[in-house]
RNA sequence: GCCCCGGUAGCUCAGUUGGAUAGAGCAACUGCCUUCUAAGCAGUAGGUCAUGGGUUCGAAUCCCGUCCGGGGUACCA
């Protein structure tokens, strides 16, 4: 039992024993003490000057001494105004920093066959341009909410659904046909998804400059967008390629492959991966059956012109398109039959979608029209809604080129690193092979610190020319801090001082044990994140540990003292710090490095 | 128009179910390397928690109004 819960326990039957009244142990406010005070732990006791009927500091004094009689781990007490600060006894420290030291697994739950299974679905990208910052975030929030869902002991499937056909690649492939010359990845050299992006780039241009000739000519704004050209020839494309036409379809398994060769790269570089991957053309089929199945079923209706509709103005929403007067389906519609796969795939508990904030609309219908077609789970869809990066200039947009690319990026920082460590000839004896894989994992420690740390469901600003620091608080200075653990473990090891056995110190310092409350929070911190899905929760509690730890080894030498007992203290302290950030940091998708 | 989300130091962000004097980092200024990695440590300065009311022993946190910003409301995804 930990101790929050031993405290809320003692203090519930101090009040029934002293004042005669039950309160519920959720009442119980443990904290921890405040810096400014002496003291571990503290009790608001406001709360119960309901039942005491006497002066917060009587309160206060009473329940101290109560505690201090009945509570063994309450080694003393102190009272100011309404709070009631205990110190807890040193041997309960101690005996955390055993756990901590010999448990591989503390703070982490491993899975059972009777454990939940959570789908998580990230990345999802369209097929017609390369990954970009945004993609970034989705793909880190992805992975580590993820990763944190296994460190609590669910059973977790990572999923992509590739948005590998519609009217964004057929665009791309008619830009290649028309302006491409027969240019591939081999004779440009190029990269594929970025080769198909830049098509998609130049559709784009062309079909612009259509719509504004057309307006000339005295069409309005609508007519023009759907008259143009090259739009016009586009969707010829895209029902050419749902009619199974051979040529079109060649073309399209072509560039598409293009992009997954690249989107391979980006991935590996960025260190997410994926258990399943959905199709969305094996996939918008079988939501179109869904949805045809619905209109027999009187669940959803048909307009004149053969298009398909849901009514949900019984939900306090609006009229909803499913397939288009042509035939062809849209987001939604794949959307069902995506999900439906899935479940059809596997027993999901708990089906978790990373999308950004900007379609709640969306997964409110989707959870709706889900429900309505009879899916059981429908309702339960949790929609993991995480907030834009914001550039200095403003929103990103694929189309006006003002993205950040994720390979750029990624390579940019891995510079920028590489640039830092020689200036500061911290790599010097490594082999250049070791060194080059080093600065890729500062490189992207910064990265996906940066974006991890802040709360997933807020907007975040990204500024490429500021935001990349190696300093304070981000993903270097806590991979700084476990490289300077393994070199002092690297030295206690060359004079083969053996630690671990047992625990003695007598006189704890202050430094010492407020590393020791931190770790103690390990495994509260890692069931928070998981019930919040915040990597933001790891991240902070990771920089806290390290920023305590780097105080600790400044005030104190560890292999300098000279009492055995207490050397092997901080030697256990020191591994135990540097194993507790290295589990937490892999939750957020960060390597740490042996030497930096 | 309607719906949703946000506003904390010059900038980027933390801030537990409402609790003590609102915290970090960056940027600025000042110290600390003959001692385990100075990508570090210590210090100075920086706040009307957008704003006006309310709830209460206590509000950055909960409620209402106002202002500002973002998103959604497509036969785009």
């Amino acid at each position: 039992m930990n101790i929050e819960t031993t405290i809320q326990n003692a203090t519930v039957a101090a009040l029934k024993e002293l004042y005669g009244q039950e309160i519920a142990k959720e009442q119980v406010q443990v904290q921890n003490t405040r810096k400014d005070f002496d003291g571990d732990v503290t009790i608001v006791v406001f709360p119960f000057l309901r039942a005491s009927k006497k002066s917060p500091e009587v309160t206060a004094e009473e329940l101290g001494n109560f505690l201090l009689k009945q509570v063994g781990l309450v080694h003393s007490f102190n009272v100011i105004k309404g709070f009631l600060n205990l110190e807890i006894s040193k041997e309960y420290w101690l005996e955390i920093l055993a756990e901590a030291f010999s448990d591989n697994g503390f703070g982490i739950k491993e899975a059972s066959d009777e454990s939940e299974l959570m789908m998580v679905e990230y990345s999802s990208p369209n097929t017609n341009k390369p990954l970009h910052l945004g993609h970034i975030r989705n793909n880190l929030l992805g992975y580590s909410i993820s990763e944190i869902a296994k460190a609590n002991g669910k059973k977790v499937v990572k999923t992509n659904i590739v948005n590998d056909r519609g009217i964004h690649i057929c665009k791309s492939m008619y830009a290649w046909q028309q302006w491409g010359n027969g240019k591939t990845p081999q004779s440009s050299g190029m990269k594929g998804d970025h080769l198909v992006g830049e098509f998609y780039v130049e559709f784009e241009k062309h079909y612009k400059a259509e719509i504004s000739e057309l307006m000339e000519q005295g069409k309005s704004k609508e007519d023009a967008e759907k008259q143009a050209p090259s739009i016009v020839a586009a969707r010829e494309l895209l029902r050419k390629w749902e009619a199974k036409d051979e040529d079109t379809v060649n073309l399209w398994k072509t560039m598409n492959g293009w992009v997954y060769e690249g989107f391979d790269v980006t991935y590996k570089n960025l260190g997410v991966d994926f258990d399943k991957i959905y199709y969305e053309s094996e996939t918008y089929l079988v939501g179109r059956d869904e949805v045809l199945r619905g209109l027999e079923e009187g669940v959803f209706y048909q307009k004149d012109d053969n298009s398909v509709w849901a009514d949900l103005s019984s939900d306090g929403l609006d009229q909803k398109l499913l397939l288009r007067s042509d035939g062809t389906s849209v987001y939604m519609t794949q959307d069902i039959g995506t999900a439906k796969m899935r479940f059809n795939d596997y027993s999901i508990n708990k089906m978790v979608y990373v999308v950004g904030n900007e379609q709640n609309y969306h997964f409110q219908v989707l959870a709706i029209l889900l429900d309505k077609l009879g899916f059981k789970w429908g309702k339960d869809l949790y929609h993991f809604s995480y907030g834009m990066v914001e550039l200095p200039s403003g929103k990103m947009k694929s189309r006006e080129g003002t993205v950040v690319d994720a390979d750029d990026l990624m390579e940019g920082m891995t510079e920028v690193a590489r640039k830092m460590s020689n200036e500061l000839g911290k790599l010097d004896a490594l082999s250049e092979e070791e060194a080059e894989k080093t600065y890729r994992v500062i490189a992207l420690g910064a990265l996906k610190y940066f974006i991890l740390k802040v709360d997933p469901r807020k907007n975040m600003m990204f500024n490429p020319e500021e935001s990349i620091d190696f300093n304070g608080n981000t993903g270097p200075f806590i991979q700084y801090t476990y490289a300077r653990i393994q070199s002092v473990l690297r030295k206690a090891a060359q004079q083969n001082i053996d630690f671990g056995k047992d625990v003695k110190h007598e006189a704890i310092s202050v430094k010492e044990k407020d590393l020791l409350k931190r770790i103690s929070l390990f495994p509260a911190t890692v069931e928070e994140a998981g019930d919040n899905f915040s990597p933001a929760v790891i991240a902070n509690y990771c920089y806290e540990l390290v920023k305590e730890f780097n105080q600790f080894y400044h005030d104190h030498s560890i292999l300098g003292e000279e009492d055995d007992n207490i050397r092997n203290f901080r030697l256990m302290l020191a591994s135990s710090v540097g194993s507790v950030v290295k589990r937490g940091m892999e939750l957020l998708g960060i390597e740490m490095p042996e030497r930096m």
